[in-house]
DNA sequence: ATTATATACTTAACCGATTAAGCTAATTTG
DNA sequence: CAAATTAGCTTAATCGGTTAAGTATATAAT
């Protein structure tokens, strides 16, 4: 069996609370001797002792951990934001339970009940449309929560985000400038505010430029099953409408889609791009496109932080059930790469 | 505060006993009365009473949390892998906890440390290089314990690899049929025994059909720090050998550097490709290229179903030390695409 | 010599579940 | 009608740590 502390103290004729004093570090100030302390850490060391940290959470509530739930854990921007969220929550001595909602409610409501059950510390989330149901009940709780990527106007929870509006007004601005006057724009599914938000961006720019804004332009691509949704969106738009100057993607999938599409359709023409963040073979696929890089360690960096910043909260006033916390919201600005 | 089931008992006039029969389901198999079982469950219902996990861990030994550690999360291989995992182990009731030791051996260990000590009942594991210290400790233990995407020739591991050799003989055959003789083979830094297998099919089928083997037309690429890497071995290569005919990739990131670098020195000879794994941008970049598609799904759930039996194995003999598990070894096939 | 202060520990409760064993009152059996 | 069974619970130990409060011995201060 696997050594626990009850059996180092057996053995060396001490009480538990020596053996857990000398290996939390606390033997000094505890005023253990140093030979006993000595004598501890050379046995347990003898048996490769490793504390139960379920025991650990159980007595003193916090896991050091975290709970991350995206929408897809293979998605390249999630991936990506998963990886930074890791190594800042490493850092900072918290290990990571990630789970994928596949963009279902249900399934997130799920994964979010569980995580509660195993006693994350607290929840880092890329939330699905509008749920909201377990995620107002956390709140109630004070359950230690952010959401990244997307956000709930009328909730009063944590989040880092990006100028959404920003980028896209920007991009677009550039577009225009370089002589767009037909734009087509292609969104996801609505996330959230996410995509209403860079479609706003978007329009704002045109009618700031007085180009017409045509409805006839615009293409929504299904989120699920996008490989083949955006085939008949694009064949819509070429179909209803000519002389198409420019491209703005609001996201790097839906570039890499059209891409595929122009290639299988043998469509060369030299198109104006601008996407809200970037793929690596953009620099081969479309040298000239103009970016608004996702500032992706940052959110990682942010969210960690900032969901730490609420669990010591948490934690400080687990008792002072009157004070509330501030939530903190984070807009992070993409870095603009106007390359045409 | 949170209900525990001492809370519900109180309320109620009931042992904790009676409860937690109750509340997991038990409450007809041990003979409590369906009034009571109704009041406890209505109570537990109205307090949205969440059982602490911890707690029933500590008591039962098993977490239902799998551990997975691999070279990189954000790389598009593992993340795929990474989802299908957790699909796999949510199907069974399993949980994730992912860290990504970045290919250094020590924070490799300390993750199998760490993970061991939050006691995850199983760890999945694409292991970096030659470490082997922990996990051999892991072994010793009966630790439940797979490794995937590589293994240990020398250690009793149960693992899930693909058919690293086969697959690459077939792509060179292929490319041989197609008239090559002289092709560049790249690899990373050797991952164990993989990058190996994956030369020695290339080698012998040239050596089957003949064809000379130039270790001139290898190259060796760093895989941290690729990026750059790549440039100064593929501008090797050409410098050193004149009318290359072919490239053999032994993985996806390979092809899509190389890719980048022919875009920017503006090579346009038409090579015979081979790739292991693929990219779906390769229908843009190089329609032609053969490559040995990666079972990710069943890679994803051969580990899992693995692992879970050895869990299963150990919760039986948990008394029973003599018996020992024996181990599984999965070589899956590539399924493969000659697209030339 | 007496009290105060350190030193170096130990005792026992607790975190929140699970579970083997035991108990009581009602019902059935012989 | 006594004995055995059953229904419907309860008691208390346990998992493996943490930690407030207590104790015994040695040393220092008054």
């Amino acid at each position: 069996m696997r050594p626990s502390l009850k059996d180092i103290a057996k053995e060396l004729n001490l009480s538990k609370t020596t053996v857990s004093w000398v290996l939390s570090g606390q033997a000094r100030q505890k005023g253990i001797s140093e030979a006993t302390a000595n004598k501890v850490i050379e046995y347990a060391v003898r048996l490769n002792y490793q504390p139960n940290l379920l025991a650990r959470s159980l007595n003193t509530g916090e896991t050091k951990t975290i709970g991350l739930i995206l929408p897809s854990i293979s998605d390249s921007f999630y991936s990506e934001v998963a990886r930074e969220i890791e190594a800042a929550a490493r850092e900072l001595g918290y290990s990571l339970m990630i789970s994928s909602s596949e963009s279902d409610i249900n399934r997130e409501d799920d994964i979010l009940r569980l995580f509660e059950s195993k006693r994350v510390d607290g929840i880092i989330i890329a939330p699905t449309k509008r749920s909201k149901v377990e995620i107002q009940r956390l709140l109630d709780e004070a359950y230690p929560l952010v959401t990244i990527d997307r956000y709930f106007p009328e909730l009063d929870v944590s989040y880092v985000i990006i100028n959404n509006r920003d980028s896209s007004y920007m991009l677009t601005k550039h577009l225009v400038n370089r002589g767009c006057r037909k734009i087509v724009i292609l969104t996801t599914n609505p996330h959230l505010t996410t995509m209403d938000q860079r479609r706003e961006g978007f329009e704002d720019a045109l009618r700031e430029s007085g180009v017409a804004i045509d409805s006839n332009l615009y293409g929504e691509v299904d989120f699920v099953g996008y490989e083949k949704n955006i085939y008949n969106v694009l064949d819509d738009i070429f179909k209803k409408v000519q002389d198409i100057d420019g491209f703005f993607f609001t996201t790097h999938i839906l570039a890499l889609e059209a891409f595929q599409y122009f290639n299988e359709k043998g469509i060369k023409a030299e198109f104006e791009f601008a996407c809200i963040h970037e793929a690596p073979v953009f620099k081969i696929l479309a040298p000239r496109i103009n970016v608004a890089r996702m500032p992706i360690e940052e959110i990682g960096k942010n969210a960690v932080s900032s969901l730490i910043d609420q669990i010591d909260f948490a934690k400080q006033n687990s008792k002072n059930r009157r004070k509330k916390y501030i939530t903190k919201r984070f807009i992070l600005s993409c870095s603009l790469e106007f390359r045409s």
